[in-house]
DNA sequence: AAAGATTTGACAAAGATTTGACAAATCGCC
DNA sequence: GGCGATTTGTCAAATCTTTGTCAAATCTTT
């Protein structure tokens, strides 16, 4: 299908999709690159160019239908479908993304956690059982899971990785502080919070050095 | 003092800063952009020229000392003070926020969690205390909260940015699925864990059409 | 203390992304 | 049904980012 269409491109079809959901919502039924744009403070040029990696979605004169331009997005975006998760490591963060309602809606549905503790095992998190390691390997085979989520320490997380990889796992949605190296045909987003909260202490810093400089 | 640095820079600052903090601990006392460049699978000229927007910090014929350009990358991002924070949410993601012990490593604390919910409001998260957002203001004065966590449903963020903001906020760690507008001295930095997810299955699905056209 | 090896910082070239401009298509009013 | 207004898709220019190269500085070995 489509080919060498930029990360940046990539990054910013979620956002679109949210906009476009939003005017759906609102009972809009078209809306033009430059109103969009206006919507979303990025450049109407920006908008034409990065739809036109995937086609033309709009018409002249008209603009974009919003509900076909939404549904088209959530097709690149692979949105038509149901992903079955797993989730590793039911601490903190991996409680809170399986009792999630959200992703649900999207059609990503929670199907178990896992976790090494033996005190976690045999709970359950809204309905989602918390199974041992060893369980890992069957529950895939057996529940159709397309994406793991790792929400492990790091010092962990290479080995599970390498784990889920050999249970034929072709997604990991990574949260653990270390970059995750796996086969080709293994895709991984990672999400390093830490890093976040660095950039903005960074902003912080730099706008308050401004400020005094005033 | 510095002055535009591009994003992109800043964005690889803190991936800098976790790979020369695990060399410091493992005892490394130099590394030259080579070696750091092939440890992190980037160039090497890009380390030195991101490295060279914030001064020299390398010698040339010896490489750059561990321990003092991790020092010096943490003070860029701001990491050497404490941050104080707040937590919006006292919901799935509000309490996994406040119970994940790592930011204190890195001089992020959190000091309270404020929730509308009456039946949260008096509990404990990890000896933090989950509060009425009535008390919002005086709490942020009197314990010096620099940063604000959003960790609530859309529809109520918009509200609850426009009170911190009043609260003299100056800098929010945005959760909500919403894009916020904030007047021009206040930084916000977002996290939007379902529009990571949609990279996610994008890649899924192109990767998954690439082998079946092979 | 000299010679060869190493490695930075700087610069320029190459590559990628974003923006602006416009012809061609369509819309919708008169 | 014709005509001006609208708006796309595309191309080229402008801008930004990344990479390759090399002189100059320092290191290390002999």
């Amino acid at each position: 299908m489509e080919r060498d269409i930029s990360r940046s491109v990539i990054k910013r079809l979620p956002r679109y999709f949210r906009y476009l959901g939003e005017l759906r919502d609102a009972g809009v039924e078209k809306i033009s690159s430059r109103d969009l744009s206006s919507l979303m403070n990025v450049t109407a040029s920006q908008i034409r160019q990065d739809l036109n990696n995937f086609g033309g979605f709009g018409q002249q004169g008209y603009g974009y239908n919003v509900k076909y331009l939404y549904d088209e997005i959530g097709k690149i975006l692979g949105l038509d479908r149901e992903h079955n998760l797993i989730i590793i490591g039911a601490g903190n963060l991996g409680s809170a993304l399986a009792g999630y309602g959200n992703f649900a809606n999207r059609g990503f549905i929670v199907k178990g956690v896992f976790d090494v503790s033996p005190s976690l095992i045999g709970q359950y998190i809204r309905n989602i059982p918390i199974m041992p390691m060893s369980m890992l390997p069957e529950f895939i085979e057996k529940n159709n899971i397309d994406i793991a989520v790792i929400a492990i320490p790091k010092n962990q997380a290479l080995g599970a990785a390498q784990t889920l990889v050999e249970c034929g796992i072709k997604a990991i949605w990574n949260f653990s502080h270390v970059d995750l190296d796996v086969p080709e045909d293994v895709v991984v987003e990672s999400v390093h919070l830490s890093e976040s909260l660095m950039s903005l202490s960074y902003d912080m810093r730099v706008k308050s050095n401004a400020v005094k400089l005033v």
